[in-house]
DNA sequence: GTCTATAGAACGATAGAC
DNA sequence: GTCTATCGTTCTATAGAC
């Protein structure tokens, strides 16, 4: 599992052949084809793990600080996990084509953080600690989308400094929506 | 070449075969190799092809309106464009990999925007009409993060308005740039 | 400039022995 | 549970006729 992560963040998944992953482990092809019964669902085998084991790091994160500290441990966090960063945004962009097996995946995911993240923010709306006026629905996209976009960044020159720059944003972001006033 | 953008869009490099391209335009295979070398220069003139279009419409809007009018006016007709974008996103995507034909392409691409960005928003500060102590060096990755991670959910997701959230974005970003003070 | 034919390799998956 | 063998397919690229 550990060889195909590697292997998938590498090569994506079109690039990745089950024979390459089973060398990584030191089993023939057929080999590894008995405990996945197909190449998409070792795929999905190794989304749903990930997905797990990173859940459980950031549910600790969010409930002990507020969301935006756990929004920029996870960035830092990130910056030390270049090959699971660069598994996901390989797969994010195959995964964009429809028919993709892990088309619907993604969907659900980015579906289900956008809306924690606007339920969050509703939250802290209603605590009075973010305005009242602020469109948090167009705003929990972008949140997103800075994330993602500045692994991509990253991924392709790593002198970009990712939490540098998200803290940047947030600090531009945060200090808007707790403003007093238009 | 029209139809060569139109797979590479849908199934990406790897997942694109020359014979399906050939097909499209009602051609054999070797035909097409006809006229591009090898695969990996069809995707190379198929980049090229779309860089020089791009870069004669944004040039225009951007020499008329400021930075910012402009940055809008880019995701606005890319919210009408879904197939280019959807070529962008895959094709960034894959060559996140090592070792890919567009590797280079795009390691290249995202430095010199992002160069050019931060020129301008230099010339900006010169012109007071941006705060000095405002960190453009750390901003412009979030600008182009923020386009780019928008496609991806819009692409996994039509229902999000990627204009919508820029220009929220936008909004934000540019209230703190040229606030006075603290 | 376009074709047919084919080389040469890689792929996912299955069959069946042990 | 792991193997060897192999089927059937698909792929890029080349050779060579027209």
């Amino acid at each position: 599992m550990q060889a195909a992560i590697r292997l998938l963040a590498q090569r994506g998944y079109r690039g990745t052949s089950l024979a390459a992953v089973a060398a990584e482990v030191e089993m023939s092809q057929p080999g590894l084809l008995h405990h996945f019964p197909s190449k998409e669902r070792l795929l999905l085998a190794v989304l749903e793990e990930r997905d797990r084991e990173d859940h459980q790091r950031v549910a600790g994160t969010l409930a002990g600080d507020g969301i935006r500290p756990a929004l920029e441990a996870v960035v830092r966090h990130n910056q030390t996990a270049r090959e699971l960063v660069r598994l996901f945004t390989v797969l994010v962009g195959e995964s964009v084509a429809e028919g993709h097996p892990a088309h619907d995946y993604f969907v659900d995911r980015y579906q289900r953080i956008r809306e924690e993240l606007v339920a969050k923010l509703r939250r802290l709306q209603a605590d009075g600690e973010v305005r009242e006026d602020a469109d948090v629905e167009a705003l929990a996209p972008v949140i997103l989308a800075v994330m993602d976009g500045l692994q991509v960044q990253w991924l392709l020159d790593p002198r970009i400094d990712m939490a540098l720059s998200f803290e940047a944003f947030t600090a531009v972001l945060w200090r808007q929506l707790a403003a007093p006033a238009g």
